[in-house]
DNA sequence: ACGACTTTGTTCAGGCGTTCACAAGCGGTT
DNA sequence: AACCGCTTGTGAACGCCTGAACAAAGTCGT
């Protein structure tokens, strides 16, 4: 029996659930049997008070003087983020950015699997990207429907990812990860996550130009210095 | 004159103000000269009253009955995120990833220019990737001494980031964009941003599941979406 | 068997960020 | 010149998230 689900998980938990697992993997991998909240947070680069009130939400899942079991609470935190079961995704766009994803190892062992790659240039199409040929664009909304996917992830230019994101949309895929520089418009239901490497960059540079304003971080081992700021 | 900016910029705002940059580009691009804040927050997808106090981070910018001015808003942005000055990049592991990276037009039409392409790999030293050769990482520190890299990108495997990261500590580097599924641990004044895919497709599982089962609901969530710390 | 130590789970306060709502300012119109 | 409508800029409330301190609970050692 599944009990009671009392609390709501805010979304920037799960993300950092998503972190845990990936750390527990590793460490199951390689034969621990327990560990502690302040060492796993280490890992996750959190604060460990976090983490814990982060796992809390599922309910009670260490042990008080112990730790928490890596094995238990990676098997709870899989459940907790969607069960095992293999979740197909679609690929739009097989230029350089979708060639890279497509042939990535690292989503198959999360259980995401590309199920379909879709390009509208005849000289990617029938092209091999990581053990799927790619099909032309035109078969969309066939390929969503006989692979049932569930999450579209598009990778075609910024003009046309609106009109493929309604396609996908328009064929009942409520899941779409996008990596054009636009902002996707969807009718409510439908979750949309943008992954903007130039604002990444951005906001470094910003990050970079204000430190400098700013004289940080050369500890003074003489005590006095005048103007901060 | 780098004293008017007493106020200072939280994060989100820093990274929005770098979308709605790009959307000023567009509509410059296409020859509009004024906008309100309506338009160009659904353009980037944000409210517009958020939108507006984001540009009042950097004083009056806009003219009341009107709207902004695109090519003068376009400015104060490009000169609030860092100035048009060209930025040096470093890329760390030239795989799938790294060359899809490295062969991206829209990182230098930002300012943002690869100056060092590295790799461990035989067969990849020497490959011209994107109009730069891949050079062998042994050279990372003189690469980044000769060309004053500012920011670094690893794209290797997620084993050896950590130790690829405190190389370029090391030798200067002082912001870090980091694509390898691990957190990096850096000294104080160091930045580090990472993007994480495996747990961007992860959340959009959680949140499908969440829809399907019983609707005790997802925490009401943020609505932008930046970046991993 | 008991005590002390370790680690979890929770509660509390503080800081940020987002949102709504309204007054101020400017252009255009009469 | 004065009015009207439109849009900006901002002040304040609300809610979420983060970080820290505390109590409960279980284990290990004696
Ligand atoms: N490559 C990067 O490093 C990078 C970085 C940041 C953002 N992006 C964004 O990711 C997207 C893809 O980038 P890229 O470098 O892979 O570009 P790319 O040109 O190499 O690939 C785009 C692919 O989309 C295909 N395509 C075009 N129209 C299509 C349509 N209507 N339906 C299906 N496929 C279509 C093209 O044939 C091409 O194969 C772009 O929006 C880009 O702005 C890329
Ligand atoms: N490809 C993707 O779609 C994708 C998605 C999510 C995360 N990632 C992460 O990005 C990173 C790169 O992924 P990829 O698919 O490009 O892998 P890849 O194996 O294609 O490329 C990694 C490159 O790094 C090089 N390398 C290895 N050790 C190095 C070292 N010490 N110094 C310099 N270079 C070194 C390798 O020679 C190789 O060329 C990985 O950490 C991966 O987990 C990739």
């Amino acid at each position: 029996m599944p009990q009671s689900r009392p609390r709501i998980i805010p979304e920037a938990t799960v993300a950092r659930l998503a972190v845990y697992l990936r750390v527990l993997a590793g460490l199951a991998d390689g034969g621990r049997s327990h560990v502690s909240s302040g060492e796993l947070a280490s890992a996750a680069g959190v604060n460990p008070a976090g983490l814990r009130k982060d796992l809390s939400y599922l309910g009670p899942c260490g042990v008080r003087g112990v730790g928490y079991s890596v094995a238990g609470l990676r098997d709870r935190l899989t459940d907790a983020l969607g069960g095992e079961r293999s979740r197909p995704c679609v690929l739009i766009g097989i230029g350089r950015l979708g060639s890279a994803l497509a042939d990535y190892a690292g989503f198959a062992s999360r259980g995401f699997e590309f199920v379909g790659l879709l390009d509208t240039d005849p000289a990617a199409v029938g092209r091999r990207v990581g053990g799927l040929p790619v099909r032309p664009v035109a078969e969309l909304e066939s390929v969503v429907a006989e692979t049932q996917a569930a999450i579209g992830v598009i990778t075609t230019p910024a003009e046309v990812a609106q009109s493929v994101c309604d396609r996908l949309v328009s064929v009942g895929v409520r899941s779409i990860l996008n990596f054009a520089p636009v902002a996707l418009t969807v009718p409510a239901g439908v979750d949309v996550r943008k992954v903007d490497l130039s604002v990444e960059l951005q906001v470094l540079a910003f990050l970079d130009q204000q430190r400098h304003g700013t004289p940080p971080l050369v500890a003074p081992l003489r005590a006095a210095q005048g103007s901060a700021r």
